[in-house]
DNA sequence: TCGTAGATGTCAGTTTCCTTGACACGGAAG
DNA sequence: CTTCCGTGTCAAGGAAACTGACATCTACGA
């Protein structure tokens, strides 16, 4: 296992079993992402329907069974290049949030206007949206959405949490869960300006985020 | 990195044979940085005389064959690892002299405050100015130095080129390797606060850039 | 002074991951 | 119905990393 560690100082840094291998893990995430980011690539010039297994290898580098194996089949492939996408929403979300923490209520039109914005421009959405060629990848926002819908709410109530520590969970998910579906929604099936939409949202929910933070303080 | 387009630039330099490896390509790239980026953290902690080639393998997460795979021995790890921090530099440098593209004069100060700020905080400086264990690494800044000084010297202009176009290439190249020289040499023997010495470079070296530019735009 | 310990540099054998070429299966277009 | 094309899978081949060992040199201590 261990080397005879010669300084005898190494041993103390890694307390866990496994601990050392920051390039092995690095190269693997390196990959996917080359992987990933080859798709939505491709997805600026064509359709989902139309890009293939190979197309998305080729742009990557690699050859298509190295995608076969790191990601099982092209559905599952397709699910997770949503999830990854929604997380990168979730982290400008995050940054709304954060210029905001004053302002609960604007907070939540911050947010819900950078998602919108960035989701009329974002190749994914596109497609979905506009694109003939996408009912599968429809599907998985809709019909098979569960696990997007859940941790990126999860994630969310998670962020609220920390900007507002009085606010009770069970609020936060509810509220969480809420507003990923509606922006789910919106992102599908946009309506009017990204900012009008916020400001909806904005007057819509801004009472019951008014109360869960007078809740928790009280 | 210095990366503009993403599947052209690895074309152009082995023509027609083999194209298509961004993989790879990136895979390599992320191993030489993680073997680097190691180092220099060990320097930290610790002196380069102290650290081997066993501590900067394992702080990778990488056999130590690799390492000597990657980089010849260990003069060359730390040639190339003085490289690449020279280059890190530059790049600060060169934000610093686009900030100040209308005063020349304020450019050279802020890009030499910048510099040498930034290298009085570095470990790999730090121990080479105020470790003991570093006469090797001192002597590829000054006896061994001239790939750095030349390749460093060399984009300096180049940087200069773009931001005053009508200034006489044989002139920036001089001026180039007159800062570069002066800024190892202070970097090694600071002299004073940082601000102080790069307003004495840009009050000495003031005059000849003034003239560089009105020759260059007669 | 000699012997030991630790570090560098190198080698061969093994493993792991990616590549290559092939194939079966299923749907769409001729 | 046949032909193509894309998906999904497999076995063989190869490139790169891992492992363990070794020779060499230097520094340290008895």
């Amino acid at each position: 296992m261990s080397v005879g560690a010669p300084p005898a100082a190494a041993a103390e840094r890694t307390p866990a079993v496994k601990q050392r291998q920051p390039y092995s893990v690095a190269a693997r995430e390196l990959l996917r992402d080359t992987l990933l980011d080859a798709a939505c690539q491709e997805l600026y010039t064509r359709r989902w329907a139309e890009v293939t297994m190979a197309d998305i290898a080729l742009a990557a580098g690699v050859s298509r069974q190295t995608l076969y194996n790191e990601f099982g089949s092209r559905d599952e492939f397709a699910q997770i290049l949503l999830m990854r996408e929604a997380a990168r929403f979730l982290e400008s979300v995050e940054d709304a949030v954060n210029d905001n923490v004053h302002d609960p209520a604007a907070a939540l039109a911050a947010a819900f206007d950078v998602f919108l914005t960035a989701a009329a421009e974002h190749p994914l959405i596109r497609t979905i949206v506009h694109g003939e060629g996408a009912e599968d990848l429809l599907a998985l926002f809709t019909t098979q959405g569960k696990p997007i819908v859940e941790s990126t709410s999860e994630r969310l109530t998670t962020v609220m949490l920390a900007n507002w520590p009085d606010v009770e969970p069970a609020g936060a998910l509810l509220l969480s869960e809420c507003l990923v579906r509606l922006a789910i929604s919106y992102a599908a099936l946009p309506k009017g300006p990204a900012s009008m939409t916020a400001a909806s949202i904005s007057a819509l929910l801004g009472p019951y985020v008014e109360q869960l933070l007078a809740r928790g303080q009280a």
